[in-house]
DNA sequence: CCAAATACGGAGAGCATCTCCGTTATTCAA
DNA sequence: TTGAATAACGGAGATGCTCTCCGTATTTGG
């Protein structure tokens, strides 16, 4: 049975649903740029000139969504990646650098923040990406533990969850970029490993 | 018109008012604490007892509820307030522990960094609750910078705003305190002046 | 004890997520 | 080209949430 010589039992979707998933994607970041994380699912449906049963169909829930749209973007971030990589000679300010990507991949839309610190807390859609942007940042991290520029107490994840944190605190505001880079340098100066710790 | 002698206009409110007011908070304190503050509202007024127009009557929407619920551990901070302030000579210290103290109020319930906030974001119930610890923050933090200990770039705000979000971030678990001690940690290193910022 | 004032409670409006299933579009073999 | 077989569509509706409205019940003060 099945001895099909190529294309065993994979085939291409349907045309329509290849369209609909186009529309579906462009119309979410539209969305989401538009008015945030927060935007309801039948806003995004009717946007997309789809049905609910179809969105869903497609993606499960707004994780699965937002997960699809991130990866985009994530190919952004790797390039940033790359290029800090190439560029920054000394680990701290490649530490630096990336906490920054990190920082604008993070707000990329509006509540972001939120879905992502749900994922590390269960499984969802977004999971997978969460987990490889930590990995990165842990790279990062170890270069410039082992050049003395970051605390050797610290991990990936911390560093992850710290970027998350002033990412979160930073939507409170759209237009005020002020609080933004004060809660950075607060969050620099506790990895930085420059004067810290002296100790009372 | 309206010459009465005293108890001008106002009125005690009626025993049953009071009552179904008590139930409510010992309800919503106990729901927010097991459930936390996603909890619904309904499932407050069922818990306490009452309908849910009288549940809404008594506070207009969870916010106030929760407003409320705080001013009573509000007491507890100013008291620790009081202690610090007695006890520690040391403004570097005593700014150090009012954020620990506030890093303890903000996690008093589950998911209460969320609606402080949205208090950040637009006027709520809980506005005045915290644009008080902020006050408070701010007395700490300029003492300290008078001392050199915290940098003088800071504001009162940022130092909530930093706590806020790592309350917010610590959120992912329950049981491991791992990641608030680190988060604290970094938190510290931003606002300790010690060898920060020598610069690349 | 009665009338006025006050508070109660729950049905339901409005909005969100997500499912179910009868209908429709697409594909592919004949 | 045609006509099952397959895949996908779409929207009504189940469920759950916040919050309102208003007929009913309780409390209060004279």
């Amino acid at each position: 049975m099945n001895a099909m010589p190529h294309t065993p039992t994979v085939r291409e979707p349907r045309r329509d649903a290849q369209r609909n998933r186009a529309y579906i994607l462009d119309a979410a970041r539209q969305a989401f740029l538009n008015e945030g994380v927060e935007v309801s699912m039948d806003a995004i449906a009717k946007k997309a000139g789809v049905g609910a049963g179809t969105l869903y169909r497609h993606f499960p829930n707004k994780d699965a969504l937002l997960a699809a749209l991130l990866d985009l973007h994530h190919a952004t971030l790797d390039e940033q990646r790359t290029m800090i990589e190439a560029e920054e000679r000394n680990s701290g300010q490649a530490l630096e650098r990336w906490i920054d990507a990190l920082g604008d991949w993070m707000l990329a839309y509006h509540g972001l923040p939120e879905p992502l610190r749900a994922a590390c807390k269960v499984e969802s859609a977004l999971t997978p990406t969460c987990l490889d942007v930590i990995a990165t940042t842990e790279t990062f991290l170890q270069a410039a533990q082992n050049d003395g520029f970051a605390r050797s107490t610290l991990q990936g994840r911390d560093i992850y969850l710290g970027a998350l944190a002033i990412a979160w605190a930073s939507g409170i505001t759209t237009a005020d970029q002020r609080i933004r880079t004060v809660l950075r340098d607060m969050l620099k100066d506790g990895w930085s490993a420059h004067g810290a710790n002296s100790g009372y």
